[in-house]
DNA sequence: CAATCCGATTGCGTATTGCAATCAGTTGCC
DNA sequence: GGCAACTGATTGCAATACGCAATCGGATTG
């Protein structure tokens, strides 16, 4: 991206990467969402990125070393994002905006269980995400049972009882 | 600031106040270099700000409730920003995004001083700077001995150690 | 072979940023 | 008293980024 920096504060050096309206965003996406391909990252967000910025910022982060991109095998004109270990060490700092978030701004409650779960769990069930996301994302083994289903099952679970529709 | 927010999400409302390349430097450096006056917030720093956009971001920032400003009652001209009680628990935000930066972002070594010591410390150091910010800005009585005071003096022998020039 | 889907790109108007100069009022100093 | 320095900003202007809609060439599907 840029070779000549603000300064080298490690503070900073994060923002020059991660500090604008969309590229967290992204990143969550698909973190949380497991969604790998451009549509799906493009359509199927309660923000609605608009396309031209969703590639700006898939190619910012590929730059950065966040994410990579490869060929669909079974689809000639696919491509499959994926994080890399930087990226998924981000999980941490997304479930502390998370739990910001869920504090001090008007979160929608059910778009907040997520968060909620994930705060509640801690670092240990980050860290089993965490290995998730590398076995998902890097090829790594498989070592427990799905966080990322957990999470979802969880909401789905909450939305039924309250009678939200599923994303 | 805004009244339509893009989502409920809790991550994303947390960007909609957040999601930019200097408020959270403002933030860092009324928390971490204690500057409390506009003048100290614009010169300061390794990023030079400019002056419109550092006007622009306290009001933002105050408008969002993560800062306070009075009159100094030393000075008659000179504003005092203090942090609110949500923005001092943005710190574990910005430990982590600190601990983040400092493994995947080509950092500074002394700028990185502090943020490898409060990584360190843990959870159990930040409450105890928390407490300290508390007093700081909103005469909460003073619990125990200055961390601020602590990373100062850390800071300071290793740049005394180094030969490097004290910010 | 037509409709749909794929990851983008283009055009265009608006908003934000970066930079330098400037402002009016206050303070410190001799 | 007088003047330089300092206070928290504001203004003007150019460059960049963003938001939105339309569109693209190629691949896939039915």
């Amino acid at each position: 991206m840029e070779d000549r920096h603000r300064s080298g504060c490690p503070i900073n050096l994060t923002l020059e990467v991660l500090g604008d309206r969309w590229s967290l965003i992204v990143i969550r996406d698909i973190m949380f969402g497991n969604r790998r391909h451009y549509r799906e990252l493009l359509g199927r967000s309660h923000e609605r990125i608009a396309s031209n910025i969703l590639s700006d910022r898939l190619k910012r982060l590929m730059d950065a070393g966040l994410l990579t991109r490869r060929d669909d095998p079974s689809h000639q004109q696919k491509a499959i994002y994926s994080l890399t270990e930087a990226a998924i060490q981000l999980l941490p700092l997304l479930v502390h905006m998370g739990a910001w978030g869920r504090r001090h701004r008007p979160v929608t409650p059910e778009l907040a269980i997520r968060a909620r779960l994930l705060e509640e769990g801690g670092p240990p069930l980050w860290e089993a995400f965490m290995d998730e996301l590398r076995s998902l994302h890097l090829g790594a083994p498989v070592k427990g049972p799905s966080v990322l289903a957990g999470l979802q099952a969880a909401y789905e679970k909450v939305a039924a009882e309250q009678g939200i529709p599923t994303l």
